[in-house]
DNA sequence: GCAATAAGTCAGTTTTTTATGACTACCAAA
DNA sequence: TTTGGTAGTCATAAAAAACTGACTTATTGC
């Protein structure tokens, strides 16, 4: 335990931390339509083909935790959840459309 | 399995190809070793804390097979494998540094 | 031939991640 | 008070990834 534990907080690397955060089975997907405009659960569900609920729920949670999106209720008829990119998550964007231009 | 292959080969996100040959846990700080010098397989795991022969084995099979390494025979006295950056893993350099001063 | 160095592979187990379907909570309209 | 929409959670099962220690291959030096 303490080994792990010493090993995990041992990141010599900084490029890792970004990259976890950022990488996934959705997250990429989820990041890209989170710059065009703010991100709905039920809808995202509907675009993203061959993901479901609970993956996107993670993720979702995950880029939350790690400061790239943040949850914003909309007391609407039917009470919505929007997800936008912060200020953080917004700085990301240049390095983002690098990848892809390159990927 | 139709569904499967379709959803895989569905990426809409071109930055999720390069993300995925970039992250994991041992490839960040394999490819910034690789950016100063040509690697060595035991001077690699001497270096790196906590990893193993194994884990390490598999992410050099997975950068090489990204295109970002290859794979030099040096036929020395005891017979060295170097790994170096190919035209292509240099290509990310610049957007490796990006993330490296983001993270 | 025998030991040493370098670079791995392999089998078995454990841990982590993903997937699936059923279920929950909130609110509003009929 | 039942139905419908939105946004999830939870339990369980299945699949993928990681860890470990023993074993393998190739070559050189003694």
């Amino acid at each position: 335990m303490t080994t792990k534990k010493i090993t995990e907080e041992n990141k010599t690397c900084p490029a890792q931390t970004l990259l976890k955060q950022l990488s996934g089975k959705w997250k990429p997907e989820i990041f890209r339509l989170a710059v065009n405009s703010p991100l709905r659960f039920n809808s995202l569900l509907r675009q993203i083909d061959g993901s479901n609920k609970q993956a996107l729920a993670v993720a979702l949670r995950e880029l939350e935790e790690a400061g790239l999106l943040q949850k914003v209720v909309i007391k609407q008829k039917p009470l919505h959840i929007e997800y936008n990119l912060t200020e953080n998550g917004k700085s990301l964007i240049p390095v983002f459309k690098q990848l892809e231009s390159l990927g």
